[in-house]
DNA sequence: AACATAAATTTAGACGCTAAATAAAAGGAG
DNA sequence: CTCCTTTTATTTAGCGTCTAAATTTATGTT
C-alpha cells in the first residue's frame, strides 16, 4: 500500500496511512461531540451514521488537530461487561473566543472556552460622551488586554471574537450607515481596532445578541421562534425565526424606532427611562410617595430602582408606574406577537430582574391587544445577555469555520 | 469488469456499466438546467465543478429518468470550431403542477409545466356562503378536473400541488386551529379532496403565496427581504426575509390583526373595502360626486372600481378617498418597514392595478413616518398572484423531490 | 487531404467509505 | 486460574463515485 501526501504520521511503525476524512464528517463529529459531554464510537455510530471504523478514524485525526482529546479509560456508568470503549470529548482548551458588549457608556468583555464558560469577565467605562473614537477604541483594546490577563490565556488562543453595539448592524456584519447612533460604532472595530491580532471579528447589533443568548441557554432554550427585547433604555428587539436571527435589507429589523406609530407607545424609551421619567414627575407634581425617601433628601434625582423598590414595598404611586409601564410593554409586545408570531418574547438587559414585577400586568392584557399571545419572560442573563451572546455568535463561527483555523495546542 | 447492480440498460453491446451518480450531482445539474435553457457539457464543468466525464454522466442518467432530454445537433451561436457539444434541456414536460387560490367565494387553478409556463388556467365561485364543506369539496375537485382536461393532461402527470388559503397556516403546512377563517379552509384538503391522486399537497397561507410569485418573476424579481401584502378585502402580508418566507410559530408571521393598535388604521380592511365603505359613507351624506353617476340610478351599492375611476376623472370626492386609503397604507407599511425592514413592499391582489393610484400619497409619507422607507410597488400579476405563488411553491417542491418523483413520460 | 480544435469517450486509478474478519480488553463462570 | 462471553477496537479487502489523463470523434480550416 503506498502512503498518501499526507502530512505528518510518517513514522513508518506499525502504523498504517491514516485516511484522508471528508470534512463534512470531521464537522458533523465535532458537532456531536460539543453537544454532548464525552462521546464513544458506538455514540458515534447512532449519532453520525457512519461505520465505527471510520467514526473512530475521525476522533484520532480531530485530535491530532487539538480539537478532540481522548479521556483516559473510566468505564462509562451502565455499561459493565466487554472491551471498554474509547473515550472522546471536545477540547474546551482548544482555544478561546471573546465576546463583547460596546455600549455608550460601557465596554463589557467575556472571555470562554470553546464549551462556553465564562474564563473571565471585565468591564470599563468609557471616557464621558462625547468620548472620542481614538478614545473609545483604546478603552476597548485595554478592557480586551485586561480581560485575557485575567484568564491567563494570550491573545494567540483567541479564535474568534465577536461584538454587540446598540446601532443597525447588517447580516454582514456592516454597521449600517446613516442611523442615529452608528457613529459612535463604527469605528474600525473590525478594521482597525483588533487588526493586530488577525482574529476574525464579527458584529452584530445588541438585541439580536441577546436573542441568540437566551435561545442558548437563556429561559428561551431551544425556542425556535422567539424575540428578546432589550428593554433598558431604549427598546430594541431581536428576532429569531425558525432557529435563525433576521436582519431585512440593512440590518433594521427589530428596530422599533417608528412606534410613535403605535397607540399608547409613543416612544422607544425603555423600561427603566420610563420609571425615570415617571418618577420624577410624580416628584414634581408632589405626589405622596415611598420614591421620595429613597431617594433622599439632598437630590431630585429618581433612578428606576427606587420606583421598583417603592412598588415592592406597597408605595401606590409607585405601583401607578409600574402599571403604565406595564400596559405600554404589553403593547408593544401585542404588536411584536402579531407582526412575528413568537412562541416567547423575553425582556433582557440590566433592568430585566425588576421587569418580573410587570410580568402580571403583561399578561393579563396581552389577550386582550392580540389574538396570538406569546408567552413572556423576563432574562436572567442581567446585564451580560448581550456579551453571552457576542460569545454564543463567536462560538457559531469557531464551529462552522474549525476546519480553517488553528487550535491553541495543537501538535506539532 | 463486472456489471454494477443497476436497473435496466443491460443491452450487453458496446456499452459500458453505467456509473451510479451521486444524488447531489443529480440535483446540481437538474438545478443549472432548470435556470437556464439549454446546457452543454462544458457549462456544467463551470457550474459544478465536475469533471466533464461526470457531468456528461450525469445529463444521460437524467436523460433516461426523463428529467432531461437531448437537443439535436445545433450548434450554439459563437463556436464555430471542433467537435459539436451535446446539448441538453430541462425537460418541461417531465410532468406538470398544479397552483391553486382556496378563497373564500373563488377557487383558481393554474396548471404549469415544469418551467412554469401556464398551461392552463380556471375559476369557478363557490356556492354562495356559506357554502358546506362537502360543497366546497366538490367544487375545487371540479375545478381541478376542469383544469386538466383544458391542458389536455391526465392526473397522472402532476407532480405536486399546492394551495394557497386566505387563514393561517404554519410552516408545515397545517391550518393552524382557533382562527377566524380556519373552518372554510380545514376541510381536509391534503387528507380528503386529493387523496385518490396521491399527489404531494403543499398548503400554504395566500399571501406567502404571494411573496413568494413576486420574487419568482414579478416586480420583486430577486429581492431577497421583501414585504407582499394582499390589500383587497382584508390586508394580509408575506413576508420573506434572506429568501425564505416567515411563519412564526404557527404560521401568523405578517397577520396583521392586531392594527387596532397602530394609529390612523384601526382595522384590517384593505383597499376595496374602504372604498366601498367610504364610497357609500359619502353617497349617504349626499356629496357631490361622479360616483354616484357610475353606480347608476337603480342602486345604492358602491364598488371599489367606480370610487377609483371617479378620481382618475378628477372627482375630488373620489380623490379624496383615495388620499385616505392612501395615508392609512402608508402607515400599514411604515409599521411593516420599521418591524421588518424589507427592500420592497409590493401591493398585490386583485385591487393591484388601481392601487398605483395611491403610490405617490404612499411615497410622500413613509419618510415621514419611518427612518427605513422601503421601497414600494405594484404588482402586476392581478388576481392571478396567489395561484401563480402555489405554482412556485409546487415547483420548489418538485425540483428539491426531484428524485423521488416519477417523471411523466419517464421511459420504461 | 492534412491539420487544428473542441468536445466526447474510455481507461486506470484515487479517494473515502463500508462490511466483514480479526484482535483486544474487560467481566463472569467454573 | 482458565475459558467463555461480551463489547469494543483494529485490520483488511473491496466497493462506489469521482477525477485525471489518454484516446477518440466530429467538426472547421488551410
Amino acid at each position: 500500500m503506498l502512503p498518501n501526501k499526507v502530512k505528518g504520521n510518517d513514522v513508518s511503525t506499525t502504523a498504517t496511512t491514516p485516511q484522508v476524512l471528508r470534512l463534512a464528517n470531521l464537522k458533523a463529529v465535532l458537532s456531536v461531540m460539543r453537544a454532548n459531554g464525552a462521546v464513544t464510537g458506538t455514540d458515534l455510530i447512532a449519532a453520525t451514521g457512519l461505520t465505527r471504523a471510520t467514526a473512530i478514524a475521525v476522533c484520532d485525526d480531530l485530535a491530532a488537530r487539538g480539537w478532540v482529546r481522548e479521556l483516559p479509560g473510566e468505564r462509562l456508568v451502565g455499561t459493565t461487561k466487554g472491551r471498554p470503549a474509547r473515550r472522546f470529548e471536545f477540547n474546551p482548551a482548544a482555544g478561546c473566543v471573546l465576546g463583547m458588549d460596546v455600549g455608550m457608556a460601557t465596554a463589557t468583555v467575556l472571555v470562554a472556552d470553546l464549551k462556553g464558560r465564562t474564563l473571565a469577565r471585565v468591564s470599563e467605562r468609557f471616557e464621558k460622551p462625547p468620548a472620542s473614537a481614538a478614545s473609545r477604541r483604546a478603552t476597548i483594546k485595554q478592557v480586551v488586554a485586561r480581560a485575557l490577563a485575567e484568564a491567563g490565556l494570550p491573545p494567540s488562543v483567541v479564535l474568534a471574537a465577536a461584538i454587540g453595539v446598540s446601532t443597525v448592524v447588517d447580516r454582514h456584519g456592516k454597521v449600517a450607515a446613516g442611523h442615529e447612533l452608528s457613529e459612535h460604532f463604527d469605528i474600525g472595530l473590525q478594521t482597525e481596532v483588533f487588526a493586530d491580532y488577525g482574529w476574525p471579528v464579527l458584529l452584530e447589533n445588541d438585541a439580536n445578541l441577546a436573542a441568540l443568548a437566551e435561545r442558548w441557554s437563556g429561559v428561551g432554550t431551544g425556542v425556535d421562534d422567539l424575540a428578546v427585547m432589550l428593554a433598558g433604555e431604549r427598546l430594541g428587539t431581536g428576532l429569531i425565526e425558525s432557529g435563525r436571527l433576521l436582519h431585512g435589507c440593512n440590518g433594521g429589523a427589530g428596530e422599533v424606532g417608528t412606534l410613535e406609530l403605535v397607540d399608547g407607545v409613543g416612544s422607544q424609551d425603555g423600561i427603566a427611562r420610563l420609571a425615570r421619567y415617571w418618577g420624577n414627575e410624580a416628584l414634581a407634581a408632589d405626589k405622596p410617595t415611598l420614591i421620595r425617601e429613597l431617594v433622599g433628601p439632598g437630590t431630585n434625582r429618581v433612578s428606576a430602582r427606587f420606583v421598583f423598590e417603592a412598588a415592592a414595598r406597597g408605595d401606590e404611586v409607585a405601583q401607578g408606574i409600574l402599571d403604565r409601564i406595564g400596559l405600554r410593554m404589553a403593547r408593544v409586545i401585542a404588536v411584536l406577537g402579531t407582526f412575528f408570531n413568537p412562541e416567547l418574547v423575553v425582556i433582557g438587559g440590566a433592568v430585566a430582574a425588576s421587569a418580573s414585577a410587570l410580568l402580571p400586568t403583561i399578561t393579563r392584557e396581552l389577550p386582550r391587544l392580540t389574538a396570538t399571545p406569546p408567552r413572556v419572560a423576563v432574562s436572567e442573563f442581567g446585564d451580560a445577555i448581550v456579551a453571552a451572546g457576542a460569545v454564543r455568535l463567536a462560538l457559531d463561527y469557531v464551529e462552522e469555520h474549525a476546519m480553517e483555523l488553528a487550535p491553541a495546542d495543537a501538535p506539532a
